[in-house]
DNA sequence: TATGAATGAGGATTCATTCAT
DNA sequence: CATGAATGAATCCTCATTCAT
């Protein structure tokens, strides 16, 4: 009950931002499409600036729980690598709303960049760390960490906007391998 | 003489949509950074919605034009891609402004869906068909066409954030190589 | 323990006010300079205007009741004059926020006119019996009484707002004796 | 043609600030009283605090003009010193919504401290050299400048607030006289 | 008494667009 | 073609006040 309408507010902002964009969506808007006051948002979030920044955070924190929960350090590399990508994809069309919502302001200037490299670090971070073992173990291929990691998320936008875009195409294995699969090879040595 | 201002103006909005967005950047704005008046803006586009699909045709043209410029159809599929990556990534250092342009918009609803759809066939169009030819040729993987466009496009803008990130890592051949290589290895077939 | 919150708001009240000017300040800001709730201060005050108004004759109150301290019919007018004009000034020097806000308080529509006739007769009015006497006694000029009453008033101001603004001067003696000089030879008849 | 809305928001604002205050006052209040749009109020001033500081200067800077226009050097002090007084006091008199503007900001936490200052040198400072000139004469007491010219503006302020409180007083010509006399005798030398 | 979340009307300011010059 | 004053709807945000706890 007390984090009721703040809740409220973010839900209905998730919605509004991602459908009309963030200036386009003014804040009596959100207030409405939650059921509460103008005043209410102000009263739970400092600004405009600031519920998207919560917002941001919220989601990103979502996935990132998600993606390293069934992680298994026993488990080969490609079985984890594969399970955070499919973990992934899943996640985002299981919920479109927030994966567009990322999609859209991760390369936003409405977003402030501090905001924007805090959530990034939050799900790369481990994600890094991935990779550096597999280069150790030479499982995966010796390119710059940062340009890899860069790459592997560029990746992963573009396979989410694809099925999102594209939700019947989901439904068939040779395109849920195939995006797998691309991604796969693009990180791994060159034979095998 | 003629194009003088509006060009001008077309350049103005190029900088201040991409450092503050598009509804953050007003068309007073714009008219001033250009020298010019107010109104003179409405004289040359009908609207700022104008200003802006004729702003992303325009850069989104030049990306394309730049790109198709060296293709020769006698060279081998490998050294044409290359050619084609290499051309995209030298343009989008030498416009960095038209490059984080274009990856700002290409995602936002403040473009109508009809002109990002209309720019995305100038350009991918082209590369569409590359890709079809190697699969033919069996030298590109045999992953759906669509689907694998739509990873490149994620892969190209993946580096170019990249490298406008870190300008001097552009400077390292490694670097520029394995960008490359990740790409090329991501739609090859496996590598036996 | 009674009235430490209702104190405490008062005191808040009367900085902030002074400070920032009545509409300025927000009721919020008063209850968090004085430490509770947003709605303690309504049980303490009808409204915002009612804290205004008590906080005003509450001041005032205070330097009425301390200039006629030290009245004593026994002695001279002129000694009962420097006393009532030195005991104002010392008073508004050691509560420079209460005199500042009595200065700006003074002439401001936030007050209602009503509760500003009050507090005015209540300070002037003895200061009016005291010009009579003296008149009566030929020691004050023949001026018509209620000119003279809004001169003084103009006068102490004046003097304290120097003072207040140049809190030095009031150490050197000749500024002080200056200022009441002035006063005095200005309700005075002619010195022949 | 060309100022002429912005003097109508100039009246407008004058009218209203006086009657409710700065803060009570809405610009689009303003806007409406002058016959304007919202928007052209901030076509001409930067935001309200803008609009108030210029008014505040215009209508000092008009009270200083008055009072210098018929200063005579060849003319006895005394004879200047009436003449300055009394064509204020006119002045005041025949624009009372402007002296009572006056008396009401010239204490405002609204009007910033420079503006504040600079006004108010705009004014005092012919009358600082008239006093000096008095004093190098004998004509004029021998009190420390500074404070004497707080006080002349106090004594000022008061008399035309009860002027303006009391008109039907300023047809009688025994207050006229008073009103200088006292203000005279507070800055002549103590005999004669 | 005390609290502080909730309210919603109201306020300052912005801005795309128009139009008379 | 070019200008820039004018427009007024729309926006973000504030704030005095209430009330359930």
């Amino acid at each position: 009950m007390r984090t009721d309408k703040k809740q409220a507010i973010l839900d209905a902002a998730l919605t509004l931002f991602t459908e009309q964009g963030y200036h386009a969506t003014s804040t009596a808007s959100i207030a409405k499409a939650a059921g509460v006051a103008t005043g209410t948002l102000f009263h739970h979030f400092a600004s405009k600036d600031a519920l998207l920044a919560e917002l941001f955070l919220t989601v990103k924190q979502e996935l990132a729980v998600e993606m390293q929960a069934g992680l298994k350090s026993e488990s080969g590399l490609r079985h984890n690598a594969h399970h955070v990508w499919q973990t992934g994809m899943e996640w985002a069309l299981d919920n479109p709303q927030k994966q567009l919502f990322f999609q859209q302001f991760c390369m936003s200037p409405a977003l402030s960049p501090e905001i924007r490299k805090m959530a990034m670090e939050e799900v790369l971070g481990f994600l890094g760390d991935l990779l550096l073992q597999g280069q150790q173990a030479g499982e995966i291929a010796d390119f710059p960490a940062d340009l890899m990691l860069e790459n592997c998320h560029g990746q992963f936008l573009a396979a989410t906007r694809f099925f999102l875009d594209n939700p019947a195409r989901w439904q068939q294995h040779h395109y849920q391998d195939a995006a797998f699969q691309q991604f796969w090879q693009s990180i791994t040595p060159i034979h095998n």
